[in-house]
DNA sequence: GAAAAAAGTTGAACCGGTTCATTTTTCTAG
DNA sequence: CTAGAAAAATGAACCGGTTCAACTTTTTTC
C-alpha cells in the first residue's frame, strides 16, 4: 500500500507546483514570495524548501512539464518530416516556439534561461541543460533523417549541422523573451531569414 | 577649473570600479558583499549606491571594459580580413575568445549574461545586449566586407549571414563559460567545426 | 497499544542586497 | 567670510530568500 505519509507528500508537492505555476503566470516570478506560495500551497515556508531547493527549482519544474510536451510533439515531426530541408526545420522550430507561450510567459523563460546560466552546476541550472541538450539532439536526428533520404549533402556532419540550427534558435528565442513587445510572428519571421538560405546550401549539390 | 567635488566624485568611482574587478576576480561575483566593495573603496555602502544602480551594474560596467578592448581590435579585423572566409571569420571570433578571460572571470560572464537576460529592460542589461549587438554588427561588417572582394557569394545578405555566424560563437560562448573545466582549445574546436563547413557554404559558388 | 525511532513540518532568525531619513561636505550669493 | 542651498555620504532599517533547532506526525518495534 502507498503508506499515509507517501500520499501526503504528493499531495503537499502537486499544491506547491500548481502554486507556483499559477501565481507565477499571475504576478510574474520576481514578486511572488516563496510565503505567497506557502499560503496558497496551505503549508509553511521551510516545507516549500523541504520540497523544493530554492526559488529557481520551482520555476525549472514548471518549465521542465513545458519542454517535456514539446519533446513529445517534436518526436514525431523528427522522425517522420515533411519533404524539403527548409520545411521540415522550420516545422520542428515553429513547433518550439509556438507551444512556448502555452503554460509559461516570457519572463519565467528568461528567469530559467538566466538561472542556468548564472548556476550551471546546480541540479535546477543542470536539468534545464539537459532539456536544452534533448531539444538540440532533436534537431540533429531531423537532419540525420533528412540526410538518409537524400535531401541533405552527404559531406555534412547531421552532429554540427544540428548544432548550428539549435544555437541559432535558441538565441533567436533568447532574444524573443527578452523583448516582451516583440511578437512570435516576427520571431518566426527573423528564424526564417536565417533558416531558409541555409537550408537551401546544405540541401544543393555541391559545385563540381 | 574642475571643482573639488567633480575631482573626487571621478577618484570615488574608480576606487569602488577597481575593489570590483579585484574582489570579483579574487573571491568571485556572488561571495563579494558590497559592504566589502565599500569597505577596500574607502567609502560606505550607500555611497557605492550613489555610483552604481545595483550589485550588477558595477559588474557590468568592467565587462564593457573588456569588450570595448575587443571591439577596437575586432574593428581592425574586419576592415582588412585575410584571404579566405574561413580564415577571416575564425581570425575575428578567435580574437573575441582568446581575450574574453584577460579581465574577466567565468563566473563573471555568466552573471553578466544572466542579468541581461533576466532584466533586459534594465540600464544593465540593456548595456550588455548592445554590446552583443555591436559584435554581431563588426561580424556582419566583415562579411560584407568578404563579399565585396567577391570571397562569398553574391546573392547572400551579409546581415542574415552575420547573425547566424554571431548567434553560433555567443551561444558556444555560453556553453564554454557555463563550464568550468571547458578549456579554450576546446571551444575553438567546436566553434572551428561548425564555422568551418558553413564557410565552405557560402564561399561556394551556386550550383548552375 | 505504548515507546522509541524516523520522517516531516514549522516559523523565527540569519544574511546580504537595497532604500532612505539624517548628517556632512561642498558650492554659491551677498 | 558667512548663511543658506545644493550635493553627496552615511549606516540603520527593510525585505525576501534561505536555514535550522524545536516540535509534530507517522511508522516501526516488541
Amino acid at each position: 500500500m502507498p503508506g499515509l505519509r507517501e500520499e501526503q507528500k504528493a499531495k503537499r508537492e502537486k499544491r506547491i507546483l500548481q502554486a507556483a505555476v499559477s501565481k507565477f503566470r499571475e504576478c510574474g516570478y520576481d514578486s511572488v514570495r516563496i510565503e505567497d506560495l506557502a499560503q496558497l500551497a496551505g503549508v509553511s515556508v521551510g516545507t516549500v524548501y523541504n520540497y523544493y531547493q530554492n526559488k529557481g527549482d520551482i520555476l525549472i519544474a514548471t518549465v521542465a512539464m513545458e519542454v517535456e510536451e514539446v519533446l513529445q510533439i517534436g518526436q514525431n515531426i523528427a522522425d517522420q518530416p515533411p519533404n524539403g530541408a527548409e520545411k521540415a526545420l522550420l516545422k520542428l522550430i515553429f513547433n518550439y516556439y509556438d507551444h512556448s507561450l502555452n503554460y509559461l510567459t516570457k519572463e519565467m523563460w528568461r528567469t530559467a534561461m538566466a538561472l542556468s546560466i548564472e548556476h550551471p552546476g546546480t541540479p535546477n541550472g543542470r536539468r534545464y541543460t539537459e532539456l536544452d541538450r534533448r531539444l538540440g539532439q532533436q534537431v540533429t536526428n531531423l537532419i540525420a533523417t533528412l540526410q538518409g533520404r537524400g535531401e541533405i549533402r552527404a559531406g555534412l556532419d547531421p552532429a554540427v549541422l544540428g548544432q548550428l540550427v539549435f544555437n541559432n534558435l535558441n538565441m533567436e528565442f533568447i532574444e524573443f523573451v527578452k523583448d516582451e513587445k516583440m511578437p512570435l510572428k516576427t520571431l518566426r519571421n527573423r528564424v526564417t531569414a536565417q533558416i531558409a538560405p541555409f537550408a537551401r546550401m546544405i540541401a544543393e549539390e555541391g559545385p563540381e
